[in-house]
RNA sequence: GGAGAGGUGGCAGAGUGGUCGAAUGCGCGUGCUUGGAAAGCACGUGUAGGCGCAAGCCUACCGGGGGUUCGAAUCCCUCCCUCUCCGCCA
């Protein structure tokens, strides 16, 4: 959510901003509702306080005394005007709120002009994509591939994108977990476990509520969302609480199951491990002083690189332009892994700075220890990393001519064995 | 799942219809005191919104929502959560 006070003084700003991230918001009608509740509000107030001012006399003169039963009457009227204006102000209240949690946060000054994915700014290459193995091929091309991820049968049990890793493959989900926990951990993350499933006040907390809605998997009795991300409950750890200025920055790491019903994109580059419904993925996530919260995002950002770095994958880093970067954050950068044998790049991180749109949904904050003042949090979160994708770019870029998989050295000790198995 | 008891400020804990944003204690802050500390004493100590240049004023909040009433922390309904016992179960 935006501070509404930087809506009203500077709306021009807020437009403008907006228009960068290429979406069309009724920004005159936000205002139009702001205006109408704030003349709402004080009507009411003032009827309120009329009947406590009523109350305080009332309260000395005797039950029944003929100055009693008078001013029972005339009160009588007053809070018949104070229900029926409360029904307004609380029906215009609701309406500005729901305008206000579907307003983006704004971009930031250094994010690039663009409306569409291909005008993102490649901001680094790293690695060589000439240097994988020449026997590269489609991940879901290699011979038995279905023995080691058998979507078929996790089509059977329960259906599309829901694939069983089996023998080498589970083996290798499992040892990249651990190295990027072992590795976020050492970086300073702490790591967490958290609840899969969370309520609507975390979702929108996050932003995923009311602008994914039907994105998320949802329980048809509790109305608990599967969580699209670790990203959910992480940042929901600290809702409604107010942390000491020096306990910040706080990092922390988790890795969950990821799912995601991917509505609209059917037939899009859903073939082998490139698009699944339900994925494991260890997430970070910061939360930081706002001076500070773009220092941390490059260092966040580099956290996530030196993973793939670790990991012998070549990579580039891209700078989401103003129509690419989301909803909810002010700056994204996208880690994409060289995918040797379908050639393309793959994301595997997104890294972002919410800056307070986030903290200001769900009330983070931090007592300022000097003032004694209480502001918003930033926080940041990015992937570290999504598994199958990497995993997608490790089976091609390494697959050698005896259709084996070269473990890097990094993982061979999480693995324990330098070559992943078909057979 | 069944039965019962509860949810009040940072914490503990009063308050069962009116002068209650809420006693008291603890904690915390500032000052006095002291060689220094403790104790003691004094004062202060929630969050949010609106209005205002400001000082400040007003309003809301006693788990959430709704209702009764001139008036609700207090009465009623409903939901959520916690605890105890029983049942079931990794």
């Amino acid at each position: 959510m935006l501070d509404p006070k930087l809506i009203r003084e500077t709306p021009d700003l807020v437009r403008a901003a907006i228009a960068k991230k290429h979406l069309t918001v009724d920004l005159d009608g936000v205002l139009a509702l702001d205006t109408a509740w704030r003349n709402q509000l004080q009507e009411v107030e003032q009827l309120r306080s009329k009947q406590k001012a009523a109350n305080t006399d009332m309260a000395k003169l005797p039950k029944g005394s003929p100055e009693f039963i008078a001013k029972v009457q005339e009160m009588k009227a007053v809070s018949a005007q104070v229900k029926e204006r409360e029904v307004q102000l609380k029906d215009t209240e609701d309406k500005w709120k729901q305008a206000m949690l579907a307003l983006p946060n704004l971009p930031h000054a250094s994010v690039p002009e663009g409306a569409t994915p291909e005008q993102n700014v490649v901001y680094s290459t790293n690695g060589d994509v000439n240097a994988v193995s020449p026997a590269a091929k489609p991940h879901f091309d290699i011979p038995d591939f279905e023995k080691l991820f058998d979507f078929a049968r996790g089509t059977k049990v329960t259906g599309a994108g829901f694939p069983f890793y089996v023998g080498d493959g589970a083996r290798i989900v499992r040892a990249l977990l651990q190295f990027f926990l072992d590795e976020d951990t050492k970086a300073g993350y702490v790591e967490v476990n958290p609840p899969i499933f969370v309520n609507a006040a975390s979702a929108t907390a996050t932003g995923q509520l009311p602008d994914k809605e039907g994105q998320m998997y949802e329980t048809t009795e509790e109305h608990f969302y599967a969580v699209p991300t670790a990203e959910v409950p992480l940042t929901n750890f600290f809702r409604d609480e107010i942390l000491d200025e020096s306990a910040l920055p706080v990092y922390r790491c988790a890795y969950t199951p990821c799912f995601r019903r991917e509505a609209g994109s059917y037939g899009k580059d859903v073939r082998g491990l490139n698009r699944l419904h339900q994925f494991d993925k260890v997430e970070l996530l910061k939360w930081v002083h706002p001076a500070t919260s773009y220092d941390e995002l490059d260092k966040l950002r580099n956290d996530a690189e030196r993973l793939l770095q670790k990991l012998e994958l070549p990579y580039r880093v891209l700078l989401m332009c103003g129509g690419d970067i989301g909803f909810s954050q002010a700056k994204k950068f996208d880690l994409e892994v060289w995918a040797a044998g379908q050639k393309r790049w793959l994301e595997v991180s997104s890294c972002s700075n919410f800056e307070s749109f986030q903290a200001r949904r769900a009330q983070i904050r931090y007592r300022v220890k000097e003032t004694g003042k209480i502001e918003l949090v930033h926080t940041l979160n990015g992937s570290g990393l999504a598994i199958p994708r990497v995993l997608a770019a490790l089976l091609e870029n390494n697959l050698q001519a005896d259709g084996r998989v070269k473990i890097p050295a990094a993982l061979v000790p999480y693995f324990g064995k330098e070559f992943l198995s078909f057979q």
